[in-house]
DNA sequence: CTAATATTGTGAAGCTTTTCACAAGACAGC
DNA sequence: GCTGTCTTGTGAAAAGCTTCACAATATTAG
């Protein structure tokens, strides 16, 4: 019965993608756009963008294309961007402090409302305007702060510890910026932003090219 | 006849998932691994592990399972792991001065030898034992410090002039951190880190499961 | 009102990736 | 050696994803 059963991944990152566009030809004024248009501007096919659209219904006006901010408002529905996410960063080391000083989580709906270390000297330390708390009190701030979204940005060797509060907590939803294949329970979902796997699959084709004529 | 006719995009990126579990693995003094054990750390199938390995070569014992440091060693070579690799970063904001500061990257055989930003009050800075140049050198860096991997790090705004000179370079490997889909000439491979498509695929599967009962 | 043009929405075909299932081989114990 | 157990490598089946192709429909021009 659910939508899910027919949607797939690729699909909801290709829609992620549809909208950075739309919000971009919105700017620029456009109020129209055609699915031959987004396809070029998102590396895929006319046919493509239409079958992604038409899993959710139908957007577009037969011979006119779709309208830019109508379309914009229906996928951000999609996304569940119509409403604002409550985040935690756990780790502010180097990818994590990045993290908190890069203003484009705000922007897009998420909110950073607490940040965690278990590292003594960092505990207490002022990140913009929040501050380093004790990873003890993971479950206290989940539950106060009512946070939704747990971005995991530690070292490796700091995971298993960090995943069994994060997963105690009852967190639905993670980030994990680790490099390391989290293990968690089926109602806990997980995505992973892993730059050694992008940067091993470039020299992978890299290497492939130089062999071959 | 090349090799990677028959090879996915998907088993490459799983070939550097169970590289870091075989060298976790080797750290932790095993001898050898079924492709079960690959499996289940690797978060995918015993036949998934035992196909993608098979695209390469047959690498395992029957009865035994796989030698860790041999396979380790073969992935390493498929990967084009068995040298070292010369990356330039553009775009010393937030992003990139973290990329710089993470020591990952020579750790896995890629050297960052040179970085390069946009803004004039940039260039000169020193990061670790690098300094910040102009964009305008571009071509000139890439010639003498045989630059073949680029990490892009700099706003969606700045990407199109950016590009401009880094396909024009003849550089045929990119990694890309901007949040844009870029167009590249069929010869240049590029590989994106989004993290924007992640947090918006999360919230949408955070959204669906709310939805249905 | 009719013709020409543009572009969506979608079943069906085609292609790719994953899973299944089992023969082939490797070793350990007897 | 022979038997039992374990685990790989791989065709074939199943599942999933993308592309094709075209009817449906909206608009504009005459």
């Amino acid at each position: 019965m659910s939508i899910s059963k027919k949607t797939s991944e690729f699909a909801i990152r290709r829609l992620s993608l549809y909208l950075r566009i739309l919000e971009h030809l919105g700017r620029d004024g456009e109020r129209t756009v055609s699915s031959e248009q987004l396809a070029v501007r998102s590396g895929t096919t006319a046919a493509q963008v239409r079958k992604d659209l038409s899993l959710f219904g139908s957007f577009g006006k037969r011979g006119l294309g779709y309208g830019v901010a109508e379309l914009a408002l229906r996928i951000r529905k999609i996304l569940g961007l119509d409403r604002r996410w409550r985040v935690a960063l756990v780790g502010v080391g180097r990818i994590g402090s990045a993290l908190i000083e890069y203003g484009g989580f705000r922007e897009r709906g998420y909110d950073i409302v607490a940040i965690l270390d278990v590292d003594p000297s960092k505990i207490g330390e002022r990140w913009a305007d929040l501050t380093v708390h004790d990873i003890c009190e993971f479950e206290d701030i989940v539950r106060k702060q009512g946070v939704e979204i747990v971005i995991i940005a530690v070292p490796a060797e700091a995971v298993p510890a960090v995943m069994d509060r994060v997963t105690g907590a009852g967190v639905r939803g993670i980030l994990n910026f680790a490099p390391t294949t989290l293990r968690v329970p089926e109602s806990v979902t997980v995505k992973d932003v892993n730059m050694v796997i992008e940067l091993e699959a470039l020299s992978f084709a890299l290497s492939q090219e130089a062999g071959e004529e």
